[in-house]
DNA sequence: CTTGTTTTTTGAACACGTTCAAGGAGGCAG
DNA sequence: CTGCCTCCTTGAACGTGTTCAAAAAACAAG
């Protein structure tokens, strides 16, 4: 028994992990201290970078032995994984809010990424640690794969309840794809972002307000009744790539 | 002097890197070696997969010594590029004439993807190892980055020749950035099939059967005069992008 | 308190990518 | 032949992420 405790336990079937995105946590002094390895590590990923900083500085920095931020976190990665899980849960608060400000399609868009990109702004060059692993689909961090999938289907009711009595409205055939495709949309923005190194990230900025219009012109035009055709091949394809 | 010679020379400057993408080689007994490395190297990755296969385990099957690696190549993963840049050079004596055989837009980019899929495709898993570090532009094996730029370069002119004489013909204000262009949605394309585990890579050609097809419509629709200023919208962006 | 169990902590050990000082190997000048 | 230079080769050593057996601490039951 002591032993099946050591292995890391299934994710995907515990809510509280879409926070934490930790191995077990017990009792509130342990919670703490994984706090603070979390700490500690994004302290220093934050001042000298992801690859300059070692799991041994990390643990000394939080003052715990070596061994210990591995009993909390399966990896230096995985560390950085936490982080994004802190943030998506922060924007689980913040956005839905934003999203029902406005019934501007665009706008709408517009604020949830802008207010994803203000979350990681911080640590904007850390994220590219995950998208070196995370673009494997069969890496268990992968967005793509299936031990993300909560935090992934969160995300992608952000833009969910962002086409609900929008402004142009929605055509009915597209309601069940277009999220996912907006957060793909989202997840290429914000790759294009991490490594905007323009004053400001001005260039995403610049990409931003040139695509949301034209993602907004799409959908307009393809709602017009003689793009019906056009509509259902689109939609053929997405279902033909995703086996 | 010894020591300069021991630094990394510059690539961007010598035509020969992009054949071999090594460290130099003076004699013939050593571009045997070079080549008895690479090739030892790519048996095992194809074998037990890149991660999998160790340094120490690639140094024995050439019969080597653990450090004589690293004279001929500056990274494990470099060993992937050197395989790559072995199918660049050969895709330049395979494709012109391909590109020649039609004119139809669809079919020449179609003719240009396919080949490389082809040449790709005994090592097909392997070149995530590539896109793990490359994806970061700052990085020297980065498909964008500089040191890249001449294999780039080849790689791009594949389409600008592929957009001379076409049927439908490309617009005059797209000429300059449409092979670009090209190229990018190749590089998504096998990033796709990289991933796609489908028998055959099926739901890859499903992707291009799809949107090849759309690229070429749209290209075409793009040419009607009352198109000119959302082109001159859509380039606008490009720029704004490119910095 | 004592004893047994679970949770947390420790630090040495391991495997791997990479570096480097040292030493051949082969040619070339004197 | 001798000394010297460049090219190539070696294998030990280093630093790093990660694992693991064992100890310590916290807790539960009697």
């Amino acid at each position: 028994m002591a032993r099946a405790a050591r292995t890391p336990v299934g994710r995907a079937a515990r809510a509280a992990d879409l926070v934490t995105y930790s191995l077990r946590v017990a009792t509130a002094k342990a919670e703490e201290t994984r706090e603070r390895i979390l700490d500690a590590a994004l302290s220093l990923f934050r001042d000298r970078g992801f690859d300059e900083t070692t799991m041994r500085d990390i643990a000394a920095e939080a003052g715990v032995a070596t061994g210990a931020a591995y009993y909390y976190f399966r990896s230096k990665e995985e560390l950085v994984m936490a982080f994004y899980a802190r943030t998506a849960e922060e924007a689980r608060e913040v956005i839905p809010p934003l999203v029902t400000r406005s019934h501007d399609l665009g706008k709408r868009i517009r604020a949830i990424i802008d207010t994803q990109l203000k979350q990681f702004e911080k640590h904007r060059r850390l994220m590219v640690a995950l998208v070196r692993i995370g673009i494997d689909p069969k890496h268990p961090l992968s967005p793509f794969g299936e031990e993300t999938g909560d935090m992934r289907n969160a995300s992608i009711d952000f833009f969910r309840a962002a086409i609900v009595d929008s402004k142009p409205p929605v055509p009915k055939d597209l309601v069940a794809d277009l999220p996912r495709l907006l957060w793909l949309y989202q997840m290429g923005i914000i790759l294009f972002w991490m490594f905007d190194e323009s004053r400001g990230q001005r260039r995403t900025r610049a990409l931003l307000d040139g695509t949301i219009d034209l993602v907004v012109r799409l959908i307009q035009i393809s709602s017009l009744p003689m793009m019906g055709r056009l509509r259902k091949r689109l939609l053929a394809i997405l279902r033909a790539v995703e086996e």
